[in-house]
DNA sequence: TAGATTTGACCATA
DNA sequence: TATGGTCAAATCTA
């Protein structure tokens, strides 16, 4: 990689993370307006798909550059031990479940979790651990999700979601709030996470992973543009002079972006066409 | 004391 | 056989 597309990249980089920060703040300040009871509306989980995106989109220029580091012509450097060329995950125990990865500065989601588990993952710099729904032997919930630092960046973790949350109406959680079952009396890994939550781990059934990707070209999921002309997002307009702002700013993070081609044609998720692989499972 | 988390053991898979 | 995923007893915590 020449210094010129070193700089693109890095330069790419760089506005990822602040609209990455910018979406984040966007949350705390949603966080804040969502009613209690319904917590995690439509605009929550959009912007846990924003997130997502960004995470993944930095994750994708973080292992990018890894690879030219540590790809045989580049000089030099302590050779770190040498990774798994594995890619086991939610193939290894063939489940119809789908499963999807994502990458989150915060591995709260909305569910609620119970840790079952956690292993040291050979060749893995961090240990991952298990999460399984709270609502599995009261509801017969079968998700699951695993949780893991990343290698390139410790404030951001690969969460793995496989399974489908039937303990709750996740299909629409943009219209009804699914109750909230306290039955439990207690909360999780995550402490105060609420049960009415949206999916991001939400795929056909019985579809096979291999075949679940992150990707906004399914039909059931607006790309990231189209996300930030939803009806709910633009609602904050003008209500709420900062929401606006940061509206705006994240926005114009994803179309920021432009370097070598046409705004208009762009999609986040074109990045991703190349490595998209890497985040099958 | 009930529920959540930790952790070693066991099992399934490649 | 090595490794990842799950179980379940032990331990922790509110």
């Amino acid at each position: 990689m020449n210094w010129h597309e070193q700089g693109n990249m890095k330069a790419a980089m760089e506005e990822l993370t602040r609209g990455q920060e910018q979406a984040t703040r966007l949350q705390s300040m949603l966080k804040d307006m969502l009613p209690p009871e319904n917590p995690s509306g439509p605009a929550a989980y959009l912007l846990i798909e924003v997130l997502s995106s960004f995470s993944k989109a930095l994750s994708l220029l973080d292992l990018g550059r890894s690879a030219e580091a540590n790809s045989p012509s580049s000089k030099g450097g302590v050779r770190r031990k040498m990774q798994s060329p594995r890619r086991v995950s939610c193939r290894r125990r063939q489940h119809p479940y789908t499963c999807r990865t994502t990458f989150l500065k915060t591995i709260e989601d909305g569910f609620t979790w119970r840790k079952y588990g956690q292993k040291n993952i050979y060749g893995a710099k961090h240990s991952r651990s298990y999460y399984r729904c709270i609502h599995k032997h009261g509801r017969g919930c079968q998700a699951t999700r695993q949780v893991q630092r990343t290698e390139q960046d410790d404030s951001t973790f690969a969460i793995t979601y496989m399974g489908e949350h039937t303990c709750a109406d996740a299909t629409k959680p943009r219209d009804q709030p699914a109750p909230h079952d306290n039955s439990s009396g207690s909360n999780t890994a995550a402490n105060d996470r609420r049960a009415t939550p949206p999916s991001p781990a939400l795929g056909n059934p019985k579809q096979e992973c291999e075949e679940e990707v992150v990707s906004n070209h399914s039909p059931s999921t607006p790309s990231s543009s189209q996300l930030l002309k939803l009806p709910e997002l633009s609602a904050f307009e003008g209500s709420s002079p900062p929401m606006a702002q940061l509206m705006e700013a994240v926005s114009k993070q994803y179309c920021g972006l432009e370097m070598e081609f046409d705004p208009a044609e762009f999609k986040l998720e074109d990045m991703f066409e190349l490595s998209q692989d890497e985040y099958n499972c």
